[in-house]
DNA sequence: CAAACAATTGTTATATTATAACACTTTAGT
DNA sequence: ACTAAAGTGTTATAATATAACAATTGTTTG
């Protein structure tokens, strides 16, 4: 199993996770010959400045802050479009959300575990969830081509807190 | 596996599909002692009118066209949200779409298998996806409180068609 | 039956998310 | 430097969803 939930759900350095993201992100776009423009590396890094799904408006907010002038939406809205097509990052769709992908160019389950109180959302890759779905598309004769798997409920933390006893 | 992916994906009598979603309506809402309004009950045989999933937006022209007056979108909305509310709709968050539920009141997978070609989305329950998806979270110390899959491919009558061979 | 309360619906306005269309600018290759 | 392609700016608008409050209907009870 694949997943960056551990890390997402304790302190940790942050920065690492920010450096990394755009290594790959540079990596990436040097392989497929594209460019990683100032805005659109902007978008990623914004992206990854938490664990928590970003809105579209919310980050043309923060990357107006950021370059000091106003920014419409298809600025941001094309960022979003250039990432999501290099799997940089992930919309979430209930969330209307993105988020950064830490291991993109995998071949994974596109599956989050996000947190209904705190919102920071965890992605996991696991081969047993990729099987059995492509097994449960089989035996309906459903042609799987691509999945989108939204996990709700209380990160490890969240939930300590709430079931913690005897605070009275 | 309980699922209407056979049914969803063949030619067959409709009406009978219709009829049972709003047996089961009636039933749980005498059960919970709320109530059926004309218009809940027009949007969701809307909604079972086929087995694609319609936007908010289409059920407001097809209700208004029904009762032959305008229709405000808060009139949809609450419809539905009355609908969910019960289990007896889906949102299906990728398509900001809507869909009759074949079991409500069954502890089930919200699994959808949505087709790319011809929009038509089946619901499967299966206990594996559950139990996996419930282990993944376990070893993640993650509390699954609810879950939300779609799967994305084509159905086996857009299947047949799309590999279909020699039509030359 | 009528008063009182709760649930539902109507209505208007507006928030939020996303895209279309076209002009302009930058970049990479020649 | 010239050109084609890629990227960005700008304006307008589409699509989805909700807030707030008034009006109505349904239910209960004195």
């Amino acid at each position: 199993m694949l997943t960056n939930a551990k890390l997402v759900h304790q302190p940790h350095d942050h920065e690492r996770c920010i450096k990394a993201a755009l290594s790959r992100a540079k990596d990436l776009c040097a392989e497929q010959n594209v460019r990683l423009t100032t805005t659109r590396e902007l978008v990623l890094r914004l992206l990854w400045q938490s664990h928590q799904p970003l809105g579209a408006y919310q980050l043309q907010d923060q990357l107006a802050e950021h370059i000091n002038k106003p920014v419409a939406p298809p600025t941001v809205y094309r960022a979003l479009e250039f990432l999501l097509r290099l799997g940089l990052i992930h919309r979430i769709p209930s969330l209307n959300a993105y988020i950064g992908c830490p291991f993109p160019n995998n071949e994974h389950s596109n599956l989050f575990m996000i947190c209904n109180q705190c919102g920071t959302a965890a992605e996991v890759a696991d081969k047993a969830v990729n099987k059995l779905l492509q097994c449960v598309s089989v035996r309906s004769h459903f042609t799987l081509q691509s999945q989108s798997l939204e996990l709700f409920g209380l990160c490890p933390q969240c939930s300590n807190i709430t079931e913690a006893p005897g605070y009275d």
